[in-house]
DNA sequence: GTGAAATATTTAGCCTGCTAAACAAAACTA
DNA sequence: TAGTTTTGTTTAGCAGGCTAAATATTTCAC
């Protein structure tokens, strides 16, 4: 009986996380921008200048693909990148005018999928799904 | 105030799906898996022979995707094509012995994973769960 | 029956993601 | 100081995922 509950939330987490990857996917194009390069902007729009280390770190993806997605967000002028002057292994990432000018259009896409995702669900009920997201977080890491 | 509730949400689902990701990964690639094959056997353990049309549909995603991962799945000897005898356009999948066997295993790794995610959350709260993640699906689609 | 439209798949070329292995610079250590 | 280890990044190659465009077959309409 639990178990096709459980069953139940794998598949609708799946399917959930799809489905919400293809509509951000969608709207990032019309900005020039691929899924998952809005979110490295986000690091940048609060911590410019930081390295690919600390990116990948909280990006929670391995040091080549954030070699991959820096060199796509370079080549479009998003970003540039430069040498730390004291620590000639590390690159260090900095915003251009354009990648600043992201910030608000992107954050206006995630605030329209956001509001159609939880569209009808009550503020009590959408504080209870972040508690129970947390708490699946916590027992992930 | 509202929004940074929706805003967590948005940020944990992100974080959720990534993570959920990455660990199935890396329990499949013991079975010579890769992340999303699973998805496609479960489908062909309950209906083989169906069409890559009909797997696209299912899978939620586009031709070429299923195209591909078809191609990787036969070559590592887990399906077989074969071209509709009705329609020369088609192709029918079928599950060879070795995709037929992965059935139990693949369970065993979602109901391992499913249970770490929902460990500490009681019977109602995933009934909760459910229920509000399904809200969600609808208002995707 | 012939031509146009619809359907099923494939190809090419991107993207995020991964691992394994190479590389370069820095930091230890003897 | 020289040799080893650690750290930050890159390369190569593969996976799922996408779009745009090509191909082949079927269907539909005239």
């Amino acid at each position: 009986m639990e178990s096709m509950v459980d069953c139940e939330i794998r598949e609708l987490f799946d399917k959930l996380s799809a489905r919400m990857r293809r509509e951000y996917s969608e709207s990032l194009r019309e900005l020039n921008l691929y899924v998952g390069q809005d979110n490295l902007l986000y690091r940048l729009w609060s911590s410019d200048g930081i390295t690919q280390m600390q990116l990948s770190e909280y990006l929670n993806c391995e040091p080549p693909t954030v070699t991959n997605m820096v060199k796509s967000l370079e080549q479009n002028g998003f970003i540039y990148r430069k040498r730390d002057e004291k620590d000639a292994r590390a690159m260090r990432i900095f915003l251009t005018d354009k990648g600043k000018n992201l910030e608000e259009p992107v954050r206006s896409i995630w605030k329209k999928h956001q509001e159609k995702l939880l569209k009808s669900i009550s503020t009590d009920e959408r504080l209870l799904l972040r508690r129970l997201m947390k708490q699946m977080e916590s027992n992930l890491f």
